[in-house]
RNA sequence: GCGCCUGUAGCUCAGUUGGAUAGAGCAACGGCCUUCUAAGCCGUGGGCCAGGGGUUCAAAUCCCUUCAGGCGCGCCA
């Protein structure tokens, strides 16, 4: 049991014990609700605030704290004391250690891990990119934010299912066969791929200025192919493979994949069946020659849903994608990751499927974040005011090799581990901070390596292994027969302590990221983890302690090393083991 | 005009969903490597928590309001 419960179980007993028969006492788990953590450690590990319970007994706090301060007895757990209206726990430090040790190793890297998601499924929808466009610092968040929580669900036991939704719908793929058509030679683009593409498309526009006769020849093209023509799908889904092989590169080197790329094309003829179940249920109106779903009610501008020319929209082909889901994956939630611009959107949808009747409705999520810009302007690509993906992650690596030139000369597999820190700086600065808020992207705080970044959380993490291999060495040379009792008093210090507090709530602290689509609260934890290993370290001595004392600090460091494994796989990081 | 979001140190941000004297990193300045990784550690300076009202024993946190910024508001996605 935690020692939340613990405390809180004793105080339920205290209550019980000097009070009997009052009113209007809180009892059992909602107690550890009102538990807190005290601005300064000489107030304890835990303070139970008395004002609420003043009311009730008609007394000063300062007073009932004091009483129920003399009515708690349990030093193997912790001691009580009052202090002003607060009670304040103070854990066994001795106990409290080999608790949390216990239970961090006992699981190695699955601390934290659980099975409340057995028999739930959850879709993610992120990344999303876009056919015959090059991924940018723009998509970064959806990507990783996305990639974070997929990994983070998995590791509570849900069955995840990641879904890349293809932008590859729309006249400007007619456009661009029109272009290829013309200008283009089949060399060229299966070389450069994507970014051949996308001079072509630039000329199009260009020569379209001109020739406007241009515009209804792309149209006509793009009516090709969804009238099936087989000349005009053989180009369009080349363009897709060529896209798609560039962007694999990057998800390559970010380590993500997918369980299905089904994007807008494929729900392409799908959408009849939303029509005619908002024709059945009544919610189609006619306005301005359009069909829409009138929203007034829920206080919010109406849903597109046909245009004028029957065309389908954008929430149209979300609504026929929500409901191919939930009929293919039964999900129990389906996450969408994508910018907060487009926050009117899904909420108008959302309410389209209620209004459908679906109850499922609820368990649509729109994951909003931030928007980028790049330094302190908006992202341009047509003025070529933009950071492409790859060679951020280029330039992070060749600056983490550059240092591991300096600091690390004899390493032996520099550039995995250049690649390793470099992105792992990019994707730690993109989880670092509430995901709603913008980030404006300059490439000297991009590859930063000192203080709260990336590389100062791996290299923590390296320095944890350095000790347990040197402590392994000593042992395998020296004549040492079975390893020592750990001494946990040994672990009694604030700086272990402190240490040992963020080991015991690291599994809250997943719970909490996975309940509020959070990715940074696991960054957070992360980077105090590793702050206050940094000043253990530097305070203890490891291995020339006593046997015992050295045995509860490697069982420590061993800890906090996975650990921090396990958090830098939760963002999305490697761990590398020397740096 | 209406709606959503944001406003905390010079800069970038935390702040455990209402608790005790508001915390980090960067930048600046000053210390610490013959000892387990100095990509590190320690210290100094820096605050009307945008402003004003309320609710509460208690407000950066909740409510109202003003201001500033971002985003969105029908045939794009």
């Amino acid at each position: 049991m935690d020692m939340k419960q613990t405390i809180a179980g004793l105080i339920g007993e205290a209550l019980q014990d000097c009070y009997a028969g009052v009113e209007g006492l809180p009892e059992g788990s909602s107690l550890a609700d009102f538990l807190e953590v005290p601005p300064e450690k000489d107030m304890g590990d835990y303070a139970f605030p008395c004002f609420r319970l003043s009311k009730a007994l008609h007394m000063g706090p300062p007073q009932i704290a004091a009483t129920l301060a003399g009515a708690i007895s349990a030093p193997e757990a912790c001691t009580a004391k009052a202090l002003g209206g607060y009670l304040n726990f103070y854990f066994n430090r001795e106990n409290f250690a080999r608790q949390t040790l216990q239970a961090a190793l006992s699981q190695g890297e699955r601390y934290g891990s659980g099975t409340e998601g057995q028999g739930k499924t959850i879709c993610l929808d992120f990344s999303s990119i876009n056919i015959a466009k090059r991924f940018h610092i723009g998509h970064l968040s959806t990507t990783m934010i996305g990639h974070s929580l997929r990994r983070m669900y998995d590791f509570l036991g849900y069955t995840t299912v990641s879904i890349n939704h293809l932008g590859d719908w729309g006249t400007q793929f007619g456009k661009m066969i029109s272009a290829y058509q013309r200008w283009g030679n089949q060399e060229e683009v299966e070389r450069d791929g994507v970014e051949a593409l996308t001079r072509l498309y630039v000329r199009f526009h260009e020569e379209a200025e001109k020739e406007p006769a241009l515009e209804d020849e792309g149209r006509a093209w793009f009516k090709k192919i969804e009238d099936g023509d087989p000349e005009a799908l053989e180009i369009f889904g080349w363009f897709k493979a060529l896209t798609l092989r560039d962007t694999q590169r990057v998800y390559d080197m970010l380590g993500i994949r997918f369980d299905s790329y089904n994007g807008e094309a494929f729900y392409n003829d799908k959408m009849g069946r939303v029509i005619d179940e908002l024709k059945e249920k009544n919610l189609l109106t006619l306005s301005d020659g359009a069909s829409i779903v009138d929203l007034e009610d829920s206080g919010m501008p109406p849903c597109l849903i046909l245009k004028k020319d029957g065309a389908t929209l954008y929430a149209t082909r979300d609504i026929a994608a929500a409901l191919y889901r939930k009929d293919t994956y039964h999900f129990d939630k389906c996450l969408y990751v994508v910018a907060y611009q487009q926050d009117l959107h899904f909420r108008q949808w959302f309410k389209v499927v209620e209004k459908m009747g679906y109850p499922w409705a609820k368990d649509l999520i729109h994951v909003a974040f931030g928007m980028i810009s790049y330094e302190g302007q908006t992202l341009a690509t047509r003025k070529g005011h933009v950071v492409y993906l790859e060679d951020l992650l280029c330039r992070a690596k060749e600056r983490a090799l550059s240092i591991i030139q300096e600091k690390s000369p004899d390493l032996e597999n520099p550039e995995t581990v250049a690649a390793q820190v470099g992105i792992g700086a990019v994707i730690y600065a993109d989880l670092q901070n509430n995901r709603i808020k913008d980030i404006d992207f300059w490439w000297d705080r991009a590859l930063n390596f000192d203080g709260e970044t990336g590389p100062y959380v791996q290299y923590t993490h390296a320095r944890c292994c350095s000790v347990l291999r040197k402590a392994a060495a000593q042992e395998a040379g020296g004549a040492k027969r079975e390893a020592p009792q750990a001494d946990y008093a040994a672990l009694s210090d604030d700086y272990a302590q402190e240490l040992l507090r963020l080991l015991s709530r690291f599994p809250e602290a997943i719970r909490e990221a996975a309940d509020r689509y959070e990715p940074s609260i696991v960054t957070r934890a992360l980077t105090e983890m590793a702050k206050s290993y940094n000043k253990f370290y530097y305070e203890n001595r490891i291995l020339d302690a006593e046997p015992g004392v050295r045995q509860a600090r490697l069982e420590l460091t061993l800890a906090v090393k996975q650990t921090l494994k396990t958090a830098l796989f939760l963002i999305g990081m490697d761990a590398p083991e020397r740096m």
